[in-house]
DNA sequence: AATGAATGAGACTTCATTCAT
DNA sequence: CATGAATGAAGTCTCATTCAT
């Protein structure tokens, strides 16, 4: 019985993301460089001629990595809306990058990996900008809706201490108090303190 | 005649420099394993025998260009002992940072490049937790001497937002406002600010 | 369609032959260290990458080149199972020795390669102490069946003979007299000799 | 003051025997493909450079070494000749055998590092060649001497027996019961079982 | 006579990519 | 659609040899 059109792609998307999702692991794990094709293929269960059929090539799958990466991020945007309270927002924001340490730490080992290749700088650099500039566009509103003097500035200010936060703790994870300082900024962002 | 054994040594430590600084740019530029000895050997014009020559394996390289990094680091912290007044201090560390940022944006991707690159992790961890907390050590005691509540908390503020700023900055050169960060955070830090 | 298991095994058996195969005589004709895989590859007519498709080292291929010697060796003894008169075991021995130095001269030329190559010593110094007690044991068997007055003296001293002859042999095979002392020596152990 | 030409010469030669010792260790440790010049020139304690000042390459060392190697097995010879009486003569050659068995170690490694690089193998052939074939021909004029029916495939026999023994021992240092070997075979060659 | 910096060929090894089946 | 054998370029590293001093 052969089977049918609709059948067919959704083998063709199950096996792409399969391969896809062993990528985005490995290129976090061990840098793009240091993932081979055969590595992925094992991890996930394909012969390296398959991967093929998929991608035709190593850069083109890093490519489909980054197309992965920009949909989960996207979500991460939805959350916010969840609330019209700005103090809200800001703790929303705050408490999900604590929370999101972990998948962070692939997001920014995956970023770095491919911000050295420089068949792709071009591209993740455009991801990371593009990134950065929704992102910033999203805290500016909020911090304009609070009524904040310099609000671009303090948006790119938070956005700072949290990245440079991620960096840090993720740097040297066993010393780095990150419970104290998820709670000192916390109280810092509220709205006792920010309003006076 | 055989050259004495101090033309030996200048020889070698003009030819060991020329390949650390060949291999500092291009690990920044490309990252560690996106560089090869040729690309080294051919950026310093000499043979790639000659770089076995002067480092035994390209670790033993990465790590040499660890020790340039360390000294170059190292004279960051004597900057601030220039004055005594803690204000003062502060103003010293963002214009630095600034300073270091647009003049010499290599040092940051080598050390983003090492941070998070598989091969290198442990030294780099290492490198990094260490050169964290002697920098946080300083800041604490800038910020106990200011008299703020939490010293501690605030100086790693400080330092991710530095290091949040470096790392937006490099990812969006052409956008980021990043004389306007500088005013702002010279402000936010100021006297005035900080005493109220 | 992909090729069945079967056929895979098939080629890979055929395949890591064919190099095997070519390894032996290459590293019996210039030694371990003076053959390369190149050579290796080249002379079993397969590419340099594929040769490390099937061994993951020089060193894995030498183990494995071990692997074979001991095979052949095993057939040797077999051989000797085939009379129970230990005169005739005797015989055996001997006219085996000479026909496989006239025949296989590489066998002798690998066992002595590695026996001094340092890279090898470990493994194959383990190999022919193993070889040589094994060989020795159903030796001394025979000359304590013929009844000899020291027979574990005497295998070893038949063992140093068949060697030293191999040896002296391959190193001036044009004016040695091989044939006059195989001869020589199946007289000298013949029943008549020993039994007096 | 200007050196005389003697003491000029007299330098060299030292230099030369020294390098030269050296390469003899080295070349027998580690194989004539795994000794580098720079090995031998640091063994020797003079300069890579001052090395080729006096052998023009690394294979002009190797037969230089086989000339050393030469003048040393002459002097065996030497002392076969302290006697007359062939069944001492035979005593002296096996204990010799025996008590030279570490200076053998090395004449052997020696002799296989040099029997398999393609380069010297015909020199290396030649010099054992010769080299047998004098041994032999004093052992021939021994049995000769002593009235044996075949006295030129006795010596080949005892010839091949110490060399046996020698590789054997050489091969399993900890089991060989050397001594008891030494002590079977000297009785096997002494007059009251030679002659009856 | 003496030094060791410098070169370049070639060794081992990895891996993206192709291809017969 | 699926497999993994096969290739070849490129990377890390070693070493005989040359050469300026």
């Amino acid at each position: 019985m052969p089977r049918t059109k609709k059948q067919f792609e959704e083998i063709r998307k199950n096996t792409r993301d399969l391969i896809l999702d062993s990528a985005l692991v490995l290129f976090a794990q061990k840098g793009f460089k240091g993932t081979s094709i055969n590595d992925i293929a094992k991890a996930s269960g394909v012969s390296k001629g398959l991967a093929y059929n998929y991608f035709k090539s190593k850069n083109d799958l890093m490519l489909a990595v980054f197309g992965m990466l920009e949909n989960e991020i996207g979500s991460i945007f939805n959350v916010m809306k969840s609330t019209e309270d700005p103090f809200e927002k800001l703790k929303i924001i705050i408490d999900l990058t604590f929370k999101n340490l972990k998948k962070d730490e692939k997001f920014w080992r995956l970023y770095m990996s491919f911000a050295f290749q420089p068949e792709v700088q071009d591209v993740a650099g455009k991801f990371m900008s593009e990134f950065l500039s929704k992102a910033f566009k999203e805290l500016d509103a909020v911090f304009k809706q609070i009524g904040v003097p310099n609000p671009k500035e303090e948006s790119k200010i938070l956005g700072s201490i949290l990245d440079g936060i991620s960096i840090h703790y993720l740097s040297d994870k066993e010393h780095y108090p990150i419970d104290k300082m998820r709670r000192f900024l916390i109280k810092k962002y509220s709205k006792d303190n920010l309003v006076l």
